[in-house]
DNA sequence: AGTATTTGGTTTATATTATAAACTTATTTA
DNA sequence: TAAATAAGTTTATAATATAAACCAAATACT
C-alpha cells in the first residue's frame, strides 16, 4: 500500500511527455510543446531530466534548415511508466484498503 | 486531453492522505503518519495545505492527556479528488489519444 | 541591402514545493 | 528528577517547476 511514486514521473509535464511517447513512440519538441501546452523552457528542462534518467532518448537533427529535436521512449522508460501506473492505482482506487 | 492536474492533489503525500480519508472518512494524525510513512513535520504541513484548500477539516481535541488531531474529508475534497482521478486517466491510459 | 520577426530551442533567475532537522509542550517511565 | 516518549509545529534547506531572458540561424518585410 502506498508505494513511493517515482519522482521522475510524478510531475505533470514529464508524465505528459512520457504519455505521448508511450502512445506515439516518437515525437518532436515542437509537437510536444503544442500537445502539452508547456513553455519551451520548461519543456527543454523536463526533456533533459527524462533523458538524464534514461527514460527517453533525444535525437537532434536538422529538418531543412531548422534544428529538430526528436524524443523517443526507451525500454527503461516504458517499464518505469508501467511501474508508476501500478503504484498510483493504490492511491486512486478507494475503498479497497485494509 | 492532458487537463491540468490539481497541484493540491498532485503531491504524493497529500494524495495519500486524501486517499486514506476517502476510504476511511476519518483518520488521526498519528495514524496517517504511520500509514503514509511520512515524517511528522511534512505531514503537519501537508495537512495544513489540505485544510487551507478546504479539502479536509481538522479537529483538534485531547485524547486523555495528549493532543489529538483528527482529519476528515470535505465534500469539496471528495469532488476535487474525483476530478483529479478523471484528469489523471488521460495521462495513464495509453494508445487512446487522437 | 538592412532590419524586424519567426523558428527552435537553451540558459539563468526566481518562485513554489517538499523534506528534514530542530524545537515545543506536556506526559510518562526509570 | 532526569530521561524518554507523545504529538505535533516551526524554521531552514534542498529540490522542482516555471518564467523570463537569451541565442543562432532563417525568413519576411520595405
Amino acid at each position: 500500500m502506498y508505494k513511493d511514486l517515482d519522482p521522475i514521473l510524478h510531475s505533470q509535464l514529464r508524465l505528459a511527455v512520457i504519455s505521448v511517447l508511450i502512445s506515439e513512440k516518437e515525437a518532436e519538441f515542437t509537437n510536444l510543446k503544442e500537445i502539452t501546452g508547456a513553455t519551451a523552457g520548461n519543456l527543454s528542462i523536463q526533456i533533459n531530466k527524462l533523458k538524464e534518467a534514461g527514460y527517453i532518448e533525444v535525437i537532434k537533427k536538422f529538418k531543412g534548415n531548422y534544428p529538430q529535436t526528436t524524443c523517443r521512449i526507451t525500454k527503461h522508460g516504458i517499464s518505469k511508466f508501467e511501474e508508476y501506473v501500478v503504484a498510483l492505482k493504490d492511491y486512486l482506487e478507494t475503498g479497497k484498503k485494509e
